[in-house]
DNA sequence: GTTTTAATGGAATGACAATTCCAGAATGTG
DNA sequence: CACATTCTGGAATTGTCATTCCATTAAAAC
């Protein structure tokens, strides 16, 4: 009986998000996201509810598919560094494009967080889980000798997600992404 | 004949300034201001001008501030890495005191540069400054041999800005603060 | 063709916030 | 005391924005 959906949700929602990415939340309006997605001002209210829920569902989908990525980066035969070196390409890449807005979740975390509990939770699992991923693959490194004995990958670990929130912040105001390429280089060098 | 100011200009210049690093600009509405700074609302305009102006003239001034201490603590007969040590432990406890507000100009950075170019005028000037200073002591290092000689300077710098950045939005975020001085201790290892 | 659901455009609604306006009280100087 | 200036409290103004409401159209299922 009932008429089709005929938007992709997980189309417009991308669309959400790349302007939120840009923008920011408050400087987004309802009538920008009416205008910019081509979906009209109540279907979106009723497919994804208000604008905070929208947001929350954009953060969430990007953080997905940034730790998925990343699990998939760190996931393969090459050493460790060369796989790092590929996933922080990867991540300058990404910040860069579509004019340089940096990183949705890094955006949220200056602008939301100290007020809002689910951005705030959200960017502390982000946190979490990547230090994890870190933590591990540099553990496996240990154990096979291709990192030094004296390294805490914790600590590694905790430093190369620092370095990720400053290169997101700097591709957000500066346009150097080599001078970014180069400070993953050096970052890099860390491990020994 | 007239009657003389009766609150400090520059003192609640500060005050402004802490409010907005703690809330954002946006987030921190003019009754706001009005309250916290027990100074009227029409005091106020008469003496910054608009909140805008209100908040450019706190975010110049606390960059003067910054910028001034890293002059100081990098000018000084000691190791350069015991410099930079000392320069990174106050910028630390200062992004971490007051409830971890982390630092005005990274949050300016990420909450309005893209869309004020006052603000991302002076984000540049930041960065270009912090930047050169770094590079002048890290030069003057590397001809005392105190720095290897096929270390960069300049790259080196821009890393240790880069650095910086990341600590000031984990800062706003995470409540951890041992790691962000292991984060950098870590980067200062860079040095060699 | 009727029903059910989706979608749209546009008009209320209601809240909030920046800025200005104003009338009065306070405080130094001459 | 008179005057110039500062400060204050509060009201008025204006604009923006999120959200809801409504009337209408479109499309699929039966």
């Amino acid at each position: 009986m009932p008429r089709l959906k005929e938007f992709d949700e997980a189309e417009v929602l991308d669309q959400a998000l790349e302007l939120f990415r840009v923008r920011g939340f408050q400087h987004t309006s309802f009538n920008d996201l009416v205008e910019e997605l081509g979906v009209s001002r109540q279907s979106l209210y009723d497919t994804y509810g208000d604008k905070q829920a929208l947001y929350l569902a954009a953060l969430t989908r990007y953080q997905e598919r940034g730790l998925a990525r990343i699990r998939q980066q760190l996931d393969g035969p090459a050493p460790l560094r060369t796989r790092l070196a590929a996933l922080f390409e990867g991540m300058v890449a990404g910040q860069c494009s579509n004019g340089s807005p940096g990183c949705l979740m890094v955006n949220s975390m200056v602008e939301l967080s100290p007020h809002d509990g689910d951005v705030r939770a959200l960017a502390h699992r982000h946190a979490h889980a990547i230090e994890t991923l870190f933590a591990s693959s540099l553990s496996a490194a240990l154990r096979k000798g291709e990192l030094a004995k004296d390294k805490d990958p914790v600590a590694l670990a905790r430093f190369l997600y620092h370095t990720m929130l400053g290169l997101a912040v700097a591709s957000r105001t500066h346009a150097d992404q080599a001078g970014l390429r180069q400070t993953v280089q050096l970052a890099l060098q860390a491990l020994g």
